[in-house]
DNA sequence: TTAACTTACGAAATCGATTAAGTAACAACA
DNA sequence: TGTTGTTACTTAATCGATTTCGTAAGTTAA
């Protein structure tokens, strides 16, 4: 590796002169600096990381959090659409990623600890057990951190707006003429808590009668849960004539059943996804649903980092809503 | 950040003596030892990467090469799987993973800058344009480089077998009974070529006729055209009782314009995709594909770098093969 | 002409860790 | 007793970059 040694010997200057030089200081000599830096492309020079961070205190390093037991990390749509949509964001703005280890790592360090050892500047944390110690302890400490979909008090934090995607979404169905909607909710988490308190209020407001039978429940992506409760759901003396999913993938599940069953969607009966995954657009009949925007929610969380990295004063500790958008799809008939 | 200086202040030695104690060199007293490695723990002292790898000149780094045009990056089940399975074996060796950006950043570095920038270790390429001159002098480096399903004649590659793959597909179609078999095949690409050669050579072997009308073109993960290519399949006058699709999700499209006719799978037409995709499991009937293991294409990427890295004398250039697994499902029935 | 500034550069300290080389103190051995 | 070895440290150089302070040379002002 060419170093700043190598291209003072060439220029038969100090290496004091070539940092001030690639670094834009005013100290220097017009001849001197275009010397030094035509010299330095030609030698192939980059300035290495580590001198810099050393000396620095600066690493450009953000660490991403992201637990993913069960393969329900990167291949998690939702999350890898955010965690991407982060990366892209952070990259335009000079910053590299750096997963944190959630398996324990030779050295047995724990988040925080990892997080000091790399040098990372701030960190984002997604889909992981927030109740951690080892998260909790990062949370306390005084690296910059932002959340995604949980909020504490004393960190930044980026929400998809559950209660409002919720509510568009029945409003839809409501408005499409359905009264006797099933819900089928998450297992239990802060967003199905969010989504599920917004049905009932919105239900609530419109004097819609939901029977106890038409709310169950189903783990998030579990297509077949899924399609056993919509059988049972069929089943019922009065059943629904709309129900809705925790997510897209357990619509799908749904979505096989009730066409098992030789029904039509949405003529007899409709459907409704959560989350907007790509493959919920090119179902047939094409998919509702609210899409999630995790594009805006990755670049926002990048963007709010990386401000409580460099203008810690200014930045406020805030919780920001991203509010999802109705796919209006096919799925959802009217009656 | 508390460093070897402070401990040392605190235990009354050199910072010498406390690299020592920590690293476990040998010529160091037990008590003096015991004492420093005590205090670290109490001192919450943490080695600054930096440092090390300013000194030492290992980072402890790889990265990841991974361009996401048009959403086809971390969100791509196939490439996600690989990557998250890479990372999980490099963090057991007790690297970390940094993304080498794609897009050009702030510094316009290239990617042999951005690594030697970052004193990346090596970089692990996958689900990029192989093509790309950058990428070239990545490659002709003399960074360590393993690349997925791609093979340059002086780097290990790591191949999903797509040949074997597709023939233990068409294998099982085969011995199920079915003779007219079409085959949706991806758009042009080294994984396309493979499968495709290893259909017409499969077929040929079991004087297979497969007329022209039963090869057909859709993109990968395109559902929508996967669907409409099949309805023009099923109205053939002399219809395919099998159709191979591309991937899963093409599978799914299909699966869909077959329902929507009102026929049934597998008793009207049979089906199958390709990846072994989550859903492709939770699907009605449960969808028969090859399941790409990309659990073993990312642990054994990681180990063949770490390998390069760490006894670069003793690792053999070589392309490694994965083989996939038929997941036999419901979606292919008996004749 | 001389004091006061500018300009353009260099010397050296520094960040935190590693490591080769050196050195007391003590023990072992002939 | 003198030589050799061992043990347990310390000193100091080093990795590559940044930055403070210093200074020689040239410029301006009085």
């Amino acid at each position: 590796m060419v170093s700043m040694k190598d291209i003072a010997a060439v220029c038969n200057v100090s290496v004091a002169t070539v940092s001030k030089a690639l670094n834009g200081h005013s100290d220097i000599g017009k001849e001197t600096k275009e010397n030094i830096q035509k010299t330095a492309k030609e030698m192939g020079y980059f300035p290495n990381s580590s001198a810099r961070a050393l000396r620095t205190n600066r690493t450009y390093n953000l660490g991403v959090l992201f637990a993913d037991e069960a393969n329900s990390g990167l291949t998690h749509d939702y999350f890898a659409g955010v965690i991407n949509s982060f990366k892209v964001a952070a990259e335009e703005e000079g910053y590299d990623i750096t997963f944190l280890n959630n398996r324990k790592n030779k050295f047995n360090m724990s988040y925080l600890e990892h997080s000091k050892y790399r040098g990372l500047e701030g960190v984002v944390l997604a889909c992981i057990d927030f109740t951690d110690p080892e998260v909790q302890e990062l949370v306390n400490s005084n690296i910059p951190v932002v959340t995604i979909d949980y909020l504490f008090n004393n960190r930044i934090a980026i929400m998809s707006n559950n209660a409002s995607g919720m509510q568009e979404l029945l409003n839809f169905v409501y408005n499409q003429g359905h009264r006797k909607i099933a819900y089928i909710h998450g297992a239990d988490s802060a967003v199905t808590k969010a989504r599920m308190t917004s049905f009932f209020k919105i239900a609530e407001e419109k004097d819609l009668f939901v029977p106890d039978e038409y709310i169950r429940e189903a783990a998030y992506r579990d297509a077949i849960t899924a399609g056993k409760v919509t059988k049972e759901l069929l089943e019922l003396k009065n059943p629904p004539t709309c129900i809705l999913y925790p997510d897209d993938y357990s619509a799908i599940g749904g979505m096989n059943a009730i066409k098992e069953r030789g029904l039509s969607i949405p003529k007899d009966i409709s459907i409704a996804g959560y989350d907007g995954i790509m493959i919920a657009s090119q179902l047939e009949p094409r998919l509702t649903t609210i899409k999630q925007d995790t594009e805006a929610l990755g670049a926002r969380a990048a963007e709010k980092l990386i401000s409580l990295i460099e203008k810690p004063k200014s930045t406020l500790i805030e919780m920001i809503t991203i509010e999802g958008k109705l796919i209006e799809g096919k799925s959802v008939g009217e009656i």
